[in-house]
DNA sequence: CAATGTGAAACGCTTCACAGCG
DNA sequence: CGCTGTGAAGCGTTTCACATTG
């Protein structure tokens, strides 16, 4: 069933890596896959492979496996990654200048078409071919360039107010990566990505294994 | 009960943040908290807070809520955290050169103390005082120093290579940038960091919100 | 026959609601 | 009286198992 009404969480995550999967399938020329297979390349059951994709609809055939490139043709529009996104990005330090860099996000159709800074020393300064702009202008820049996601990558003392800015310019989806939590109104969509935790957690993940 | 036996994947990441709330609020000089408050400093409920402390022991006093100090000093050791952990970063790239410099880690107790490159030409260069070793130091050099943490940030195609030497070498624990999944043997800690897919994510959220 | 699609069972996490206690 | 600590209920996700079908 398609209905698309209420896709559980981490299932959104797990079509994002099916789709991915099967466009290096597509690339090494392989045409059929099974969930076994899918299940595997992203480390997640065949009974889990099965279970995400009919959310969406039936793509497999029975006995045989999933049409590679069926199911990549399916999955994109159906995931929204049909067409480009245009991104904000904001804060150009240390994160900023990796992220503006970053060819992955580019070859996935994000485009990261305007760099904020409040900082007025590096105000004019041009990072991979974008001027750095004071953030008086997001507004402006967010509603001329139809920009939808924006990236936070500020320190933590700035992270909420730059989100309450983005959400002003009327971006519909951020991207945190300030060690903080960020509030933002419902209607926009927020996720955080904590480099700081991430180790944290492996911390105590590999105490917790070594001391039975 | 302090078993400390199971504890669920989703208290580990929220506990760390607790951590966190109460080294800020240590900070402000506020030597009291309740599990409203630490709630709504992280985004969650304050029945989610006492579950998640009392899987670690009994740190309130009813009627009251947390002691900061108290509730930091007893956290710090359970997680971990009262302790510098060695690091070592494969992959003098855009991302490896962001990690490198962020400050949040070493704050955190996380310290990059070997960096590496399989690319020749990269060997030699000295990055936030650390010089790029080749892959073939790798062993050694996380023997010598004592390294029980490693970092993956190099491209796809090298990184479940990259992760099979970290384990060789000894390392404990591996936290993965590069936008694919990686295996590990049991008694090790994996962790994945996609950038990509946490904009994809986004990207679907706010088309389906936006299409009712 | 092999592999999908899917109800039903199992599991794990979150929320509820209230007893317990400073 | 206020807020913690915690069994029990509730909810969402994962796994199971098998009927279904090219």
């Amino acid at each position: 069933m398609s209905t698309l009404h209420a896709i559980p969480r981490p299932v959104i995550e797990r079509m994002v890596l099916y789709l991915r999967q099967c466009q290096r399938l597509e690339r090494e020329g392989i045409d059929t896959v099974s969930s076994t297979e899918l299940g595997e390349a992203i480390g997640a059951s065949s009974a889990q492979v099965r279970k995400d994709l009919s959310f969406f609809g039936q793509f497999g055939q029975r006995g045989l496996g999933y049409p590679v490139q069926n199911l990549e043709r399916a999955l994109r529009p159906l995931l929204a990654l049909d067409r480009e996104w245009k991104v904000a990005l904001v804060g150009a330090g240390n994160i900023g200048r990796a992220l503006c860099t970053y060819r992955t996000f580019r070859e996935r159709g994000f485009q990261i078409v305007a760099l904020f800074d409040s900082d007025p020393r590096k105000e004019g300064c041009t990072w991979a071919r974008l001027k750095v702009l004071p953030m008086s202008s997001l507004r402006r820049t967010v509603a001329e360039l139809g920009i939808e996601l924006g990236i936070i990558a500020v320190p933590v003392e700035a992270a909420q107010n730059v989100a309450d800015q983005l959400v002003a310019a009327g971006v519909k989806g951020v991207l945190n990566f300030a060690p903080t939590h960020v509030t933002v109104p419902s209607g926009v969509a927020v996720r955080s990505v904590d480099l700081a935790v991430e180790l944290e957690q492996l911390a105590f993940l590999v105490t917790r294994s070594s001391a039975p």
